[in-house]
DNA sequence: CGCTTGAGTTAGAAGCTATAACCAGACGAG
DNA sequence: CTCGTCTGGTTATAGCTTCTAACTCAAGCG
């Protein structure tokens, strides 16, 4: 196994995969505004530019990290749907994944950064996220005499759980006397 | 009028709203995240910390642009609703304002900035925006047999038009082939 | 065994926030 | 009218950021 790789790939490959480490612990504490790379090559014992060795630059990094996260998010929901989750059951599965590292659902659901322009093959891994909550969709017992397809459903779905999951995850119900989990479920059980 | 204001803090006072209109216009272009108190200072034709003069940091002057934005969407609101409209009347009233500069919908309901926390002040006044909502829900025929309270439905109503706004205005649904503001209409009239 | 490649270094440019020290002009008090 | 204070502006500087350039040194490959 790994009959391709010399050293040289796999040291390279480990360092950059260390860098990816500090920095999700960085994301998680501090926010991807303030991820620096100064800061995480200090952590590492080497000093400032040595990580532009690894990555061309800070935005590189954070797509990379982007990447990851939507994968992560992805695999999430696919093994939840896979062991027979309903369509709650993904919800609840986001829901769970966001509060585990709320920097890193905001990192890919957030604000966008004004200058940086994702790469079209994030789109291509966001949009598996969608097409496991169209596969749970479509096995959906459906409720009314006439329905939605399940792509519309789907997409009206993730709006209603990013909605209410944004807002707590910006901390918008702050003083506002109302459980947050009880919203969320109550929204969720409005969509059957 | 203007009985107690001196010569200096009438010019104190337009500075200021210099400083702040220069703000807003970069905001709209940047983003906040890249909003610069140098480039501020530049476009004024005065150098650099002079600007400390008038915002005693960045952060203060962010503050005063969030309580500007909520104070503009609550009066927005207000004045929709005062008009005679229904709850799907303001709905897209909000859209509208969001629409007319995402950066400033972003700056109050976007991902918040790690470091930065919002005075009490700011969500008093944000609070406003979620009274007016209410009013309108209180004021509205209600449908069901037994429907929650007002304070509920509104709650839900804004977690909704939230979603589907912030994910608009991320540019979430940029490759899927969906009409953005019929999404909106529809994901409104579900309410009813 | 030598040569090439690459990982790491320091130096430095350009930008940012923010503070310190200083200067000059306007304002209020006597 | 004059004097002193207060304030809006300046430059210099510290410390942080990303990122480029030039260089060194060692490890790996042929």
């Amino acid at each position: 196994m790994d009959a391709g790789t010399s050293p040289r790939e796999r040291y390279r490959a480990q360092v950059r995969a260390e860098i990816k480490q500090h920095a999700w612990e960085q994301l998680a504490t501090t926010g991807v505004a303030a991820l620096s790379l100064n800061a995480i090559a200090k952590q590492l014992g080497m000093s400032g530019p040595a990580l532009y060795r690894y990555f061309a630059s800070r935005d590189e990094l954070i797509t990379d990290l982007v990447r990851d996260a939507y994968r992560s998010l992805a695999d999430t929901v696919r093994s939840a749907f896979d062991a027979g989750a309903d369509v709650a059951g993904l919800a609840h599965a986001i829901r769970k994944w966001a509060l585990d590292d709320p920097q890193r659902y905001l990192l890919i659901y957030g604000t966008p950064v004004p200058g940086y322009h994702a790469p079209d093959d994030t789109t291509t891994i966001s949009d598996k996220v969608m097409v496991v909550l169209i596969d749970a969709f479509a096995a959906q017992p459906r409720n009314g005499p006439v329905s939605a397809p399940a792509s519309r459903r789907a997409l009206s779905f993730w709006t209603r759980v990013h909605g209410v999951l944004s807002l707590e995850l910006a901390g918008h119900f702050a003083g506002m006397d109302v459980d947050p989990a009880q919203l969320f479920a109550d929204e969720v059980d409005t969509l059957l």
